[in-house]
DNA sequence: CTGTTAGCGCCTTCAA
DNA sequence: TTGAAGGCGCTAACAG
């Protein structure tokens, strides 16, 4: 690769003149800049990142973790479409990606503590976490107490820390919306006790202002991710729902894999989707294409998160600090035939 | 982060012997030896890469290719294991992966040609590229071209190529003869025309060992990668498998999205799976969790196939160059209850 | 406006 | 067995 010493030999000049006219800072006379630049362009010069990050003791690169589900794959394809958001927009900037995978499945401590070390040790330009778990809070932590800036991508604000988050509270309650507007007015929410909150907020407040009746189907004994688990969870909820004394004319579950459990089982008692019931998911997996009839769900904005996620890291990089910043990520309804 | 020189001042030792100390090479006094090694890790010293790409003209970066569907976001899941088995192999070597996405479905050349410019003006170490196509095969030339060492992640032996090929001819051969040895004896594969030359020779392989009949049920007008189409092509698929006048007792489909389509129309027929029919898929996406009944398929071992791109990479990195390599991943027969 | 000098952390060469 | 010198490509400080 051609380097500023390259440039400067063939254009006669110094390789300070050189590199002050390509990075347009500092004194350069109109000749130089010119017959710099064009040299530049005829060599493909490119900046060496390795002896940049040598010079400012910084490394031009962006840590991102996330969680890798060996047993449970379900994040892939919603982390998928972060990683590229993310990427493109460090990209535009001359940064590089660096992607960690924490092994949640099997919590082993040590190599997770030894993945936390590698990034650290790294000395990253910053971080971008994926996830808004304790576990995620604590590396967040970690991270800010070894001076690196760390964004989250989270599902609601986070007091204190930087996040982009994908607003599921108004996600669910934009559907709602989208429902009454149908002219349903029996909506009902189906998910699980404690870990559906922001949903839940979303769903309360929509109902509260449209003077509708709250109707909520919990399982309360769930825990874990076991996918098939929760379809068959949906599958037996759509009895209770359909055997309802008032049975809603409208429901919104908790997850993609709740509401294909929900459709399957409703078409097995002969409850039309959507004449008798419109069903809507959560999240836009690619189940919602595949279900009979097809699932309108709410969709995360993937790409959007990570690249404002990216965008927000940047500017914490380069300003100056100041307070903790949490910008929305608006979900969008995909609409399909369950509605 | 503490630098060889730090360690030097501790140790009263010149840079150049915590050097020598620390890599295992050259002279170096037992007691020297010792006192950097506990410094060393007093310090949590970490050899900064900067300093050695640097050195060494060289990125200790091994950059990774792969498509990126934003309409058809079918690759997701079977990269992402990729990604992470190519993860894991580098970070054990000391080498960083470098994602790049090419924008397959708004076929930008010119996006695309950006993004290899990108790569190799970073020269990496090596590179791994996920594909077998026209187009993945290019890159590879492209890279051997301008001396950066590639591998490719292929279905099948690529010539004059190094390659990891996830096997699918014995994939789909296995799974015949794990029909054959349930007992049936009339086993179909259905695809499309074209585009499946190494499943099917694994089909007719088995077909052949076995002295069986060969039954192909093959779609010639489909082109793309809409997967509902894919689905609905399976459900019109199944009435002409049901219809045949010597109607199969098993059937391996090109997709999992055909299979989910078969066993659709195969429910909606009242044709008995697996009694009447067995099903297997292909890929082991996640769908093949929530078909009812749920997906035998013929499974990907991604994670697998990415260590050992990294290995062959590494190796082909250090080691002189000899012939192109080519070496097998076997797929396994994930067993659900289409079987 | 331009050039020289020094140094980021590491490794290779050569001298002690 | 150890150390000193030099340089990878870049930039900041300073001198011309």
């Amino acid at each position: 690769m051609a380097s500023l010493k390259d440039i400067a030999k063939r254009a006669e000049l110094s390789i300070n003149t050189v590199s002050r006219a390509i990075r347009g800072i500092g004194y350069v006379s109109e000749d130089a800049r010119k017959k710099v630049m064009r040299i530049a362009v005829e060599l493909g010069y490119r900046p060496n990142r390795a002896a940049r990050s040598l010079r400012f003791r910084k490394n031009f690169e962006i840590a991102v973790i996330s969680f890798l589900g060996t047993n449970n794959r379900s994040g892939d394809q919603l982390m998928m479409e972060k990683f590229v958001g993310i990427k493109r927009r460090l990209a535009a900037s001359g940064y590089e990606m660096n992607l960690h995978f924490l092994d949640i499945d099997n919590d082993s401590e040590l190599a997770n503590l030894k993945i936390l070390e590698d990034i650290t040790g790294q000395s990253p330009a910053g971080i971008i976490i994926i996830g808004d778990s304790e576990l995620y809070k604590s590396i967040y932590r970690l991270m800010e107490a070894k001076k690196i800036p760390a964004v989250l991508i989270s599902y609601d604000v986070i007091p204190d820390m930087d996040c982009v988050y994908i607003d599921r509270q108004q996600g669910v309650r934009d559907a709602v919306h989208y429902l009454a507007e149908k002219g349903r007015n029996k909506i009902a929410f189906a998910g699980f006790d404690g870990i559906c909150c922001n949903r839940i907020r979303g769903y309360r407040k929509a109902i509260e202002e449209l003077g509708l009746q709250e109707i909520i189907f919990s399982e309360n004994n769930y825990s874990g991710s076991d996918l098939e688990r929760i379809f068959d969870l949906g599958f037996a909820m759509s009895k209770t729902i359909a055997g309802a004394k008032i049975p809603p004319d409208a429901v919104i579950a908790y997850s993609d894999y709740l509401a294909a459990g929900l459709i399957a089982g409703f078409r097995e008692s002969n409850v039309k989707i959507p004449e008798a019931i419109a069903v809507i998911g959560f999240d836009n997996r690619e189940l919602a294409t595949f279900t009979n009839p097809g699932l309108t769900t709410i969709a995360q904005p993937n790409f959007r998160a990570g690249e404002l996620a990216a965008e927000m890291l940047l500017d914490k990089i380069t300003q100056a600090n100041e307070q903790p910043n949490a910008v929305g990520v608006p979900m969008n309804l995909k609409i399909r035939s369950s509605t």
